[in-house]
RNA sequence: GGUCGCUUAGCUCAAUUGGCAGAGCGCCUCGUUCACAUCGAGGAGGUUGAUGGUUCAAAUCCAUCAGCGACCACCA
């Protein structure tokens, strides 16, 4: 049923904004189904974190709506598949914050409760969420729309989980993590963020155990000694290389350890020496890994010393160091102490010191997943727009670490792994007893002890929306009915037809943390990319470029903008003006001028509207007229030409100042003006062919404003551009 | 320390393979009878950060320098 839209004087988008909505919707025009005849553009829409509401960073999936309404204009059958993230450490820290706001702690609660009360809290935001992209008039197809913790999303992730641990990528292992002992989780090498701070850098005197001298190392964490299993120095520092081999006696903990060689020891930094925490440190793990060093864990989760800790037992870290000090300095081994200024990482949500400690967790191996990953990007087969993010790519899985997946918090896809407690069987101890399930098992498949225990940890968020694009597609394909295997899913038509994606559409920031974990768990799992374009975007800023924050107050609300001036303005103002990949400044006044925009293209359609209730005379058009409209129909070709051209490139900045060009100061300015008597004298011809230039710029100008382009179609030709496909 | 990006009009930024430097906002002059003052006509404003090189031709390619920014790594 179409509806009725006044062509009235005043330009007013909201008379329409919210009726176009639901028309779309109700056509059904953005519903994607297999279709052999007709090649799939499909986008998966990077889910947003299901635990606030709309930010203007999100406005940005504007890029992944103007390129799915020109492919549905371009007659390419489109899936825009939305759908939002649990988020899992993000959605848990905004969580908890809300729970102390009531005066409560995560304490207070059992695992169960407090879930259900952080997925009823996230519901909620979901709810919130939809609502605020359809005001932005995203052609998302909403019946497909799934979420992180969809029943078969979750089978999904076990399914990859499996296969990993089936397959040896995935293993159980100590190590040294980032830990934040604020919010009681481990953290990968991404999430941790460094900060330069003030401090000290201590030199304490180690007395060689056959009191025949002594060696001086050099600290910023004097308290972690307590922990030492060694001291190492380069083995080529001639000073040092007479005592490799002997042992020194530990102050204040009266224990000997050895002194061992290690390239990775700086024999210009410090004294040369180095004292060895291999449980507190990434560095001096590895070091013991060479040297076989046994491991002293002294600081526990909680951040305090542990009963390793001697008499300093239940300090804070802080405590433990200035005991540590002055204990030392009290016993004559604290030879300088002197300012120092060094990086620290910290917690990238609360801030607090990250403290390395050493504990089981799972990791994923990531060489073999690179490898199948970077003859993809050398190949092109996968292309990054713009192009120099590709090298960035591939330096990053160059140099990425196995991967930790587990993190100690409740909100999240808990992982399927069980530690069978009797381990009777050879097969058992080889994997320490851990073995993975998809559904809760009744006993160990190895040796049928009906006693084990889950592993109480989520996993990364990023370790679930790293499938994002076939779990979803997967799900779909099966109607989210049945759970099947990964070969199961990978045959069904559904699935064929729409994977891999087209175009992965994104901001910058998150290339390393999500396309690259995307491309690795995509390929491993289905054999296949899970895209064949990356287009990224940047940070958008405010008008002098600056951040946006709250503290600041230049914070822009993107709902509150479409309330004053359109979604139409809003849309064009981020592509305004802007490069692809680079950030984008956004201020009130790009909004006003591409209202000013909108209203110039509602006028000119007010002009032909009322041209066409012009009384029409039987005069023949004059010569000059006739020469106008050639020119016209001239001109137009070439700049339908070159849009077509520059979109395919992806240049939507560059296609849409074609158009903003060419109707504003060509076709409204010029034709229009040179036409306009001859339109009021009823020159039928005239009235024409501006008419059909009009509809036909308005078709291209569809995709970035739909609203107010939409409008007028549906007014002067009572036909929808989402009817008329394929032309 | 490594990688990458940026520096163009008063401000914020564009410029597809090298080919007459553009836009938005702001500023100046003029113009409201019939699409639009959320407008039209016209105008001022640039040695494209600096220096050198390649080229018939450089904002664009190369080298060096200066300033700004991002990401990654990190020395205890």
């Amino acid at each position: 049923m179409p509806i009725i839209i006044k062509m009235e004087k005043k330009f007013r988008p909201k008379q329409w904004e919210d009726r176009l909505i639901e028309f779309w919707e109700k056509n059904k025009y953005f519903q994607a189904q297999v279709n052999k005849d007709k090649e799939p553009f499909v986008i998966i829409l990077p889910p947003p974190n299901a635990n606030g509401s709309l930010h203007v960073g999100h406005a940005m999936y504007v890029y992944e709506d103007i390129l799915i309404r020109y492919y549905k204009l371009k007659g390419r059958e489109v899936l825009w598949l939305p759908g939002e993230d649990h988020a899992g450490f993000e959605t848990w820290f905004v969580f908890e914050q809300e729970l102390k706001k009531k005066g409560k702690s995560k304490l207070d609660f059992d695992r169960e409760v407090l879930y259900q009360m952080v997925y009823d809290f996230v519901n909620e935001k979901r709810g919130i969420m939809r609502k605020q992209l359809k005001k932005l008039g995203f052609a998302l197809d909403w019946s497909k729309s799934k979420f992180t913790l969809d029943q078969d999303i979750i089978h999904i992730v076990y399914l990859t989980f499996k296969k990993l641990f089936d397959q040896g990528l995935v293993y159980r292992g100590l190590r040294v993590v980032n830990y934040c002992v604020n919010c009681q989780t481990s953290f990968s090498d991404l999430e941790v963020e460094y900060e330069e701070e003030k401090s000290k850098l201590w030199t304490i005197r180690y007395p060689l155990a056959d009191r025949s001298g002594y060696v001086l190392v050099a600290t910023t964490r004097p308290e972690t000694m307590i922990g030492d299993t060694a001291v190492a120095v380069n083995p080529n520092d001639k000073r040092y290389k007479k005592l490799i081999g002997k042992k020194v006696s530990l102050p204040l903990a009266n224990r000997e350890i050895p002194i061992v060689a290690d390239l990775a020891v700086d024999p210009d930094f410090g004294t040369g020496a180095v004292k060895v925490t291999p449980a507190h440190s990434e560095v001096d793990w590895q070091i013991a890994q060479r040297h076989n060093l046994p491991l002293v864990q002294i600081i526990d989760f909680d951040g305090r010393a542990n009963e390793n800790a001697l008499k300093y037992q239940g300090l804070t870290v802080f405590e433990f160091r200035q005991a540590v000090v002055a204990d030392l300095r009290q016993q004559g081994f604290l030879v300088e102490e002197k300012d120092y200024q060094h990086r620290v990482g910290k917690c990238y949500k609360c801030k607090t010191t990250i403290e390395p400690l050493a504990k089981e967790q799972w990791f994923v191996k990531i060489k073999p997943l690179v490898d199948k990953v970077k003859p993809l990007l050398e190949r092109n087969e996968v292309k990054i727009y713009p192009n120099r993010f590709k090298q960035q790519l591939i330096n990053w899985l160059n140099k990425l670490y196995d991967w930790n997946i587990s993190r100690q918090i409740v909100w999240g896809i808990r992982i399927p792994a069980y530690q069978c407690q009797d381990q009777s069987n050879l097969e058992c101890k080889k994997h320490n007893g851990w073995f993975v399930e998809l559904t809760t098992p009744k006993k160990c498949p190895y040796c049928d002890s009906e006693k084990f225990i889950q592993d109480e940890d989520t996993f990364d968020t990023w370790f679930s929306s790293g499938q994002w694009p076939y779990a979803t597609l997967m799900s779909l394909a099966s109607n989210g009915k049945n759970l099947l295997s990964l070969e199961q899913y990978k045959s069904l038509s559904f699935f064929k037809y729409f994977y891999p994606t087209t175009v992965m559409e994104t901001g910058f920031d998150i290339l390393s943390r999500w396309v690259s974990r995307m491309l690795m768990l995509g390929v491993f799992a289905v054999g296949e990319t899970p895209f064949y374009n990356v287009l990224l975007h940047g940070l958008v800023r405010d008008q002098y470029g600056q951040k946006m924050s709250k503290s600041k107050g230049n914070v822009i609300d993107p709902l509150e903008l479409v309330d004053k001036y359109g979604a139409d303005a809003l849309r064009a103002a981020l592509i305004f003006n802007t490069k692809v990949g680079s950030d984008i400044n956004m201020s009130e006044e790009k909004v006003v001028a591409m209202r000013n925009f909108a209203n110039k293209v509602w006028n000119i359609g007010r002009f032909i509207y009322l041209g066409i209730n012009t009384e029409k005379s039987s005069a023949k058009t004059s010569e000059s007229v006739e020469a106008v409209i050639k020119d016209l129909l001239n001109e137009y070709k070439t700049v339908e030409k070159k849009f077509h051209q520059l979109f395919k490139r992806f240049n939507l900045t560059m296609a849409f100042d074609l158009l903003y060009n060419f109707i504003w100061h060509r076709f409204a300015d010029y034709y229009l003006e040179k036409l306009k008597d001859a339109v009021w004298q009823g020159d039928e011809y005239a009235l024409d062919s501006l008419k059909t230039v009009y509809l036909s710029l308005l078709r291209l100008l569809n995709p970035y404003m739909p609203f107010v382009t939409e409008a007028i179609a549906l007014s002067l030709s009572n036909k929808s551009f989402y009817d008329e496909i394929g032309s």
